[in-house]
RNA sequence: CCAGGGGUGGCGGAGUGGCCAAUCGCACCUGACUGUAAAUCAGGCGGGCAUGUUCCCUGCGCAGGUUCGAAUCCUGCCCCCUGGA
C-alpha cells in the first residue's frame, strides 16, 4: 500500500556550449509554453558585466522574467552552494505561478547541483584559511599542500587531482573544519525535479564561427568601455573578471597585450571554455541533443503532455 | 656575384656525434570537476601494431659520404633572410 508519491516538478533544462544560442531558444520556449526562464551562468549573476557575458537584451527580459540575472556586484563572493539555493527558490517562484521552469546557461556544475540535487559540502570558504594556504602553496609548493591532504584525508587525497592547486585548497579547506572526510561528503540526493534536458550541439565549425563573431560583437558593442567602468569601481584582480573577454581585457588595458592580440585570445579562450562545455555536457546522457529549434518545440511538447 | 646567418614534427622554436621519435610553447585530441566552475587541472600528440620504461617503420631542406653510431661532422646541390657590390 504505497501512499502515491507527488509527481516531481517539471522543469526544461537547455544547455550547450556557449555561443549556441540557448539563450535565444530559451526564450522561445518560455514564449511558447507559458515559463520563466532561470539563468544557470556563473558570470549573467554579475551587475555590470552585461556585454562580455552576452546577456539577453533588456527587451527580451521584459518580455520574459529572467531569474538569477544581476544578482550580485562583481566584487560579492557567490559559489555553487549559493547558486543551488537561489535557484531552488526561484524555481519554486515560478512553479508557484503555475508556470514552467526554463533553467538555461552554460555552467554545468550550476545545472548538475540542481538536476541531481548535489549535496555541496557544510563548509563554506573560509578566506583566511585559503590565503594561508595559498601562502603555503607559494613558499612550500604544491606538493607540501597534497602531502598535508594525504596525512589529514587520504580518502581525498585520493580522489583530488594531486596538481590542482584549487581543490587541494578547497579539500583542506574542508577536512580542516570538519571530521567528515571530503570523500564522504560529495553525495547527490534524491532527484528534486523531473528535468527535460535538451542541448544544442553544432558542428564545431559553425560553432567556432559563431564563437568569433560574437567576439566581435562585444568588442565593438563596448566591451572595453564596460571593463574600464568596472575596473573603476572594482579592484581587476577578483574572482568576478576570470571571465573571458574580461581578463582579456584588463591586460590589454594594462598595456600587456595589444588590441589585435586581445581579440584573438578571447576568440581562442571562448573556444576552449566552449570545449569544455562540451567535454562535461557529453557525459549526461540524458540530455536530449538537438541541431535545431524547431525540434525543440516538437519535444517540449510532448513531454509536457500539451 | 661576394660575405654572414639560416632551413627541425601542423606552426613557433630548442637541440650541435650515442641519454633523440627529438626539451618547450601554441594549435589539436581525450578527460577530470560537489561552496572560486567563463574557474582550476590531468593525459595524449610522426606512423604501425602483438601497445612495449627494452617492438617495428619512417624521420630533422635534397643527394651522397665519414663513423660501430649523425638532426648533430664532411662534400655537393636547392631554398630563405641580412649586409656589400
Amino acid at each position: 500500500m504505497s501512499t502515491p508519491r507527488p509527481r516531481k516538478p517539471k522543469i526544461i533544462v537547455i544547455v550547450g556550449p556557449t555561443a549556441s544560442g540557448k539563450s535565444d531558444l530559451a526564450i522561445k520556449i518560455a514564449g511558447k509554453f507559458n515559463s520563466e526562464i532561470i539563468s544557470a551562468d556563473s558570470r549573467q549573476i554579475y551587475r555590470g558585466m552585461d556585454i562580455g557575458t552576452a546577456k539577453p537584451a533588456k527587451t527580451e527580459i521584459r518580455k520574459i522574467p529572467h531569474h538569477l540575472i544581476d544578482i550580485k556586484n562583481p566584487d560579492e563572493n557567490y559559489t555553487v552552494a549559493q547558486y543551488k539555493k537561489d535557484c531552488l527558490k526561484a524555481i519554486k517562484m515560478v512553479l508557484a505561478k503555475n508556470k514552467i521552469p526554463v533553467l538555461v546557461g552554460g555552467t554545468g556544475l550550476y545545472i548538475k547541483t540542481i538536476a541531481d540535487n548535489l549535496e555541496i559540502p557544510e563548509v563554506k570558504p573560509d578566506f583566511q584559511l585559503r590565503e594561508k594556504l595559498e601562502k603555503e602553496l607559494k613558499s612550500k609548493g604544491l606538493d607540501y599542500l597534497y602531502q598535508k591532504l594525504i596525512e589529514l584525508d587520504p580518502e581525498a587525497a585520493y580522489i583530488i587531482d594531486s596538481k590542482n592547486p584549487r581543490r587541494i585548497v578547497r579539500a583542506l579547506e574542508i577536512t580542516l573544519k570538519t571530521e567528515k572526510p571530503f570523500s564522504q561528503q560529495r553525495k547527490s540526493g534524491k532527484k528534486l525535479f523531473n528535468c527535460l534536458k535538451i542541448g544544442i550541439s553544432l558542428p564545431k565549425e559553425k560553432l567556432r564561427e559563431k564563437i568569433n563573431k560574437r567576439a566581435d560583437k562585444i568588442l565593438k558593442n563596448g566591451l572595453i568601455k564596460e571593463v574600464k567602468n568596472l575596473i573603476k569601481k572594482y579592484p581587476f584582480d577578483i574572482p568576478a573578471f576570470d571571465a573571458i573577454g574580461y581578463r582579456e581585457i584588463i591586460n590589454y588595458l594594462q598595456g600587456k597585450v595589444s588590441l589585435d592580440e586581445t581579440t584573438a585570445l578571447i576568440k581562442k579562450n571562448t573556444w576552449r571554455y566552449a570545449k569544455r562545455q562540451i567535454t562535461w555536457f557529453k557525459k549526461d546522457k540524458k540530455i536530449i541533443w538537438i541541431d535545431n529549434p524547431q525540434k525543440a518545440f516538437a519535444i517540449c511538447r510532448d513531454w509536457l503532455g500539451l
